[in-house]
DNA sequence: TATAGCGCTATACTCTTGTATAGCGGTTAC
DNA sequence: GTAACCGCTATACAAGAGTATAGCGCTATA
């Protein structure tokens, strides 16, 4: 096997890269995050506007999910003091380059889909419920 | 903001390149899948072997996840008719190609931590949280 | 006055994940 | 024979994530 670089400590399950992927997964996690930051690669948006653009979601999920988003730094929540007052939700910095990380995800995600198929054409479970 | 290339089809939560990082999401999803995909870059191990490098990990989980990881194309399993009988996991060509993914991911988790702690140094919650 | 929109919060429940602990059938080592 | 290792599985429970539903204080509109 080739030389692993970085992820040489992933191994012993500690150390700062295995806390890095997890850094990086935890923001993504949940049922929600993806879209909610999805909605939000396309510029700003107010709380109801996320709403409507996410199929399904409710207010409280929304509302824990973007506060968690913004506690750990992916998303700013500015409240302008007009009337009635208005509520932006921006991706910051490091929310935006966030759109790297996915097209590297959306890159694997294909291609194991191709290999995975390719396999495998009984199909009745596997990536039916990959993507459930 | 910049073209977005594959990524534009998150916005309506559908489409096949959502779906595509939800597979690459569901494929490290849970608290144990990360730690078994490291163990395994280093090469074939059988589930002893595992169970003791992953620390904390219990049989039903390591059973559990290894399944999963098989079903979803990430691992094989090998049962060698020896006496008593080794079964060894290995990692297939997509769940080597994680690899890719990961680094990615080690990198914008560095980034981010950098620039967020750079950012807020009161820090009582938020990273601390992260990768707890 | 009543209705509707905004940006949420509260309460209660279910459903999924993960934990804890025990044990099975087989084999080798003492 | 008994203790220990291998590769698991079974059962029961606890904790967290997500759902369903209601409602709050505010303002603009009819």
């Amino acid at each position: 096997m080739s030389r692993l670089s970085k992820l040489e400590q992933v191994k012993n399950c500690s150390g700062e890269f295995v806390l890095a992927v997890n850094d990086t997964m935890n923001v993504l996690n949940g049922k929600w995050k993806l879209p909610i930051i999805g909605s939000l690669l396309y510029g700003k948006k107010r709380f109801k506007e996320l709403e409507r653009e996410i199929p399904k979601i409710t207010p409280r999920m929304l509302s824990k999910e973007l506060k968690d988003l913004e506690v750990n730094g992916i998303v700013t929540r500015t409240v302008y003091a007009s009337i009635p007052v208005t509520v932006e939700y921006e991706l910051t910095k490091s929310g935006n380059s966030l759109k790297t990380v996915l097209e590297v995800m959306v890159e694997w995600g294909l291609q194991h889909r191709k290999r995975f198929i390719g396999k495998k054409e009984k199909a009745g479970k596997n990536l039916m419920e990959i993507s459930h």
